[in-house]
RNA sequence: GGUGGGUUGGCUGAGCGGUUUAAAGCGGUCGUCUUGAAAACGACUGGGGAGGAAACUCUCUCGCAGGUUCAAAUCCUGCACCCACCGCCA
């Protein structure tokens, strides 16, 4: 959410701000119900501070008058009640600004390359991820679709330690850099998953949300470790904190198609450690940096090519002011596929979720929040397999993960 | 899941229909005193909203949402959460 009073000051800049996301809401009546509005809100706190007068000392003429304004009021608060849920909810509805440079456009050319590593021609016929893990034992995607059907899928042998290597390897990084590690829940209360900007209900949701409970399963963490302050005002000598949640995620992907829609790579349910960052305004582009510059050395690491992209604006989510997304080179298809993705939220997710910081001189403002990816497993399991398998049909385990491992090589 | 108890400001804790404009204490900030500090004393000390250039004034907020009443932290209903015991259980 933005600032009602910015929204009502810079309609025009929203409404900019909306047709560049590609985003379909119609800002035209705030402005006439907020000053319908304010003018019974005028007439109605009016009204109550003649009743607090009144019950000072009552009397039979004040419990008279009294009455009278209780019948006034009662008229008047639903009103109030009304219009305001109204406004409400169209503020609720308007997205996030976008940074001045941050790409504008509706198509995949429009994101705008910041970097990208050099890839190698193949020097043996490759294999997908699919043919791997099937040669070599490592996921079942046919038990998977039995058990919970399509998109689910059993890890199992070398794949199972290399998603706990992933964990590890990504905690072990963060945890250098100041970080506190969480594991999370893996469900949360829609009001919280509305609060980061997901939508919890509908035919589009991505979220599960279970039957008989008011609960939902998280798509990732960043739900869980912004929802950690809601409602709470931080100090702001204890900025910035630095959060890495682990969590499973789990997204219903309605309507997604196209080849990456097979294997692992759009999955109903994926493991993911998440980075979370609360901060002071002004330092939340830098931080935005930071989290990128993370996600990099994650990615360098584990010694696989991979491109940085500044997202176009028809593809940032509502809450997002600027994306940058990591994608790793995946040559068993020869594409570049999306393994990471960091963005700052600014103040959106904040005033959302009722997170405020108290600066030195004591007044509060509402932070800025950012998140970004360190490791989804499942595509990173992705680019490891494909990138590193040999003309033997085995996989070398990336020099960093093999103390994790135990091994440096999957051979069946 | 069952039964009982509870949820008040940063914390402890009083209040159980109208002198509560939420007592008191702790903590915090500032000041007086002091070479400095402590102690003592004094003032200030939650958040949202409306009006105002400002000083300030008003309003909402006692877990959340409704209701009763001239008047609700206080009474009623529903819900959430916490604690205890029982049941179940990795």
């Amino acid at each position: 959410m933005l600032d009602p009073k910015f929204v009502l000051e810079n309609l025009k800049e929203i409404e900019k701000t909306i047709q560049e996301r590609g985003m379909k809401v119609d800002v035209s009546f705030v402005a006439e119900l907020a000053a319908a509005r304010g003018k019974i809100l005028s007439r109605v706190e009016e009204l109550r501070a003649e009743r607090n007068k009144l019950s000072k000392k009552p009397s039979e003429k004040s419990i008279r008058q009294g009455t009278e304004i209780k019948n006034e009021l009662k008229n008047l608060e639903p009103q109030l009640k009304n219009l305001g849920e109204q406004l409400e909810k169209i503020l609720w509805q308007i997205p996030n600004l976008i940074h001045p440079k941050a790409p504008r456009g509706f198509e995949e050319k429009d994101n705008k390359s910041v970097r990208a590593d050099k890839v190698a021609k193949p020097a043996f016929k490759l294999l997908d991820h699919e043919q791997l893990a099937k040669k070599l034992d490592l996921a079942d995607f046919e038990a998977g679709a039995r058990v919970a059907g399509a998109k689910f899928y059993y890890l199992k042998n070398e794949a199972v330690l290399l998603e706990l290597a992933l964990i590890k390897y990504a905690f072990d990084i963060l945890l250098k850099e100041g970080f506190t590690p969480f594991i999370t829940p893996d469900l949360a209360k829609p009001a919280i998953i509305d609060g980061i900007g997901f939508v919890p209900r509908g035919p589009e949701s991505n979220i599960y949300l279970l039957e008989g409970e008011d609960l939902g399963l998280v798509g990732t963490a960043e739900i869980t470790l912004g929802g950690y302050h809601a409602g709470q005002i931080l100090e702001e000598g204890d900025l910035p904190l630095k959060y890495a949640g682990f969590s499973h995620c789990f997204r219903r992907e309605a309507g997604s198609y196209g080849q990456f829609s097979k294997g692992l790579y759009r999955v109903h349910q994926f493991s993911k450690v998440e980075m979370f960052l609360f901060c002071r305004p002004e330092e939340s582009e830098k931080m935005h940096e930071y989290l990128l510059s993370l996600e990099e050395k994650i990615f360098r690491g584990l010694g696989i090519p991979y491109r940085v992209l500044d997202i176009r604006a028809g593809d940032l989510g509502a809450a997002a002011y600027r994306k940058f997304d990591l994608e790793a080179w995946m040559p068993g298809k020869g594409e570049w596929g999306e393994v990471t993705s960091t963005s700052n939220t600014t103040d959106y997710q904040a005033r959302r979720l009722g997170i405020k910081y108290r600066k030195k001189n004591g007044e509060t403002a509402y932070l800025h929040t950012l998140n970004g990816t360190a490791i989804a497993t499942s595509r990173a399991l992705i680019a490891i397999l494909e990138n590193y398998q040999k003309e033997d049909g085995t996989v070398e385990i990336p020099k960093v993960l093999v103390p994790y491992v135990g091994k440096k090589l999957i051979r069946r």
